[in-house]
DNA sequence: CCTACGTTTGGCAATATAGCCAAGTGATGT
DNA sequence: ACATCACTTGGCTATATTGCCAAACGTAGG
């Protein structure tokens, strides 16, 4: 695997593993209904709001959400919805590992 | 958060974890096109063959790929080529990273 | 049985990630 | 200007991940 090749692939697992994390993957679900702010974030999630927010800039570095402050809320929408087929497959794919289970156990 | 939602996610994150690292993106686009053995694999990444290894071995704990020994080699195959849509995807995000950058840039 | 080959596992050191608290920033109201 | 609210950033420790080497394992052949 050359440089370039390398990087490319990189650059595709850093994506990937901005929404590898529990807190991540649920803040993504709720903005797929809409906006949110921080503190409504933070009360779903029960943690630091200074944690909710670090989530928060790791997936818009990521290019996954967009903040935009009105007043003195910052407001986070999902910037790319695609990501939330992978929610689709990812069922699939722990569907095929209970499968593989039932498999072993007879 | 209660915590069968937290448990939902957390699984949810297992999978996209395992797939949230460069040489294993490379694996799965490489299954994508039919299985390899350990040792094609290893020679295409160009890293120890024990780290190719304990590569897989995260792959299908997490159910993405299966083995299967025939003699001395073992053979992986895609277990969910539905985790080829996430390439898709992930390039959209990319695209609008850099779009991003462009308007900050103006 | 012994050896060789392909692969997996154990162990370790280096690096990265997560979460809290505390301190800093930006906007709003007094 | 000052205080307050909403959020971000710095700093720290605890935990997890990565990748190498060495040792163990499974299969096939002599």
């Amino acid at each position: 695997m050359d440089a370039r090749t390398q990087a490319r692939y990189q650059t595709r697992a850093q994506v990937l593993k901005a929404l590898a994390h529990p807190s991540r993957l649920f803040i993504v679900d709720q903005l797929a209904g809409g906006e949110h702010s921080v503190a409504e974030l933070t009360a779903m999630l029960e943690v630091d709001i200074s944690t909710v927010s670090k989530h928060l800039s790791i997936l818009k570095t990521a290019g996954l959400v967009l903040d935009q402050r009105r007043g003195k809320q910052v407001f986070y929408t999902l910037q790319t919805p695609c990501v939330l087929s992978f929610f689709g497959c990812v069922e699939t794919v722990l569907s095929a590992r209970v499968q593989e289970r039932i498999e072993l156990a007879r």
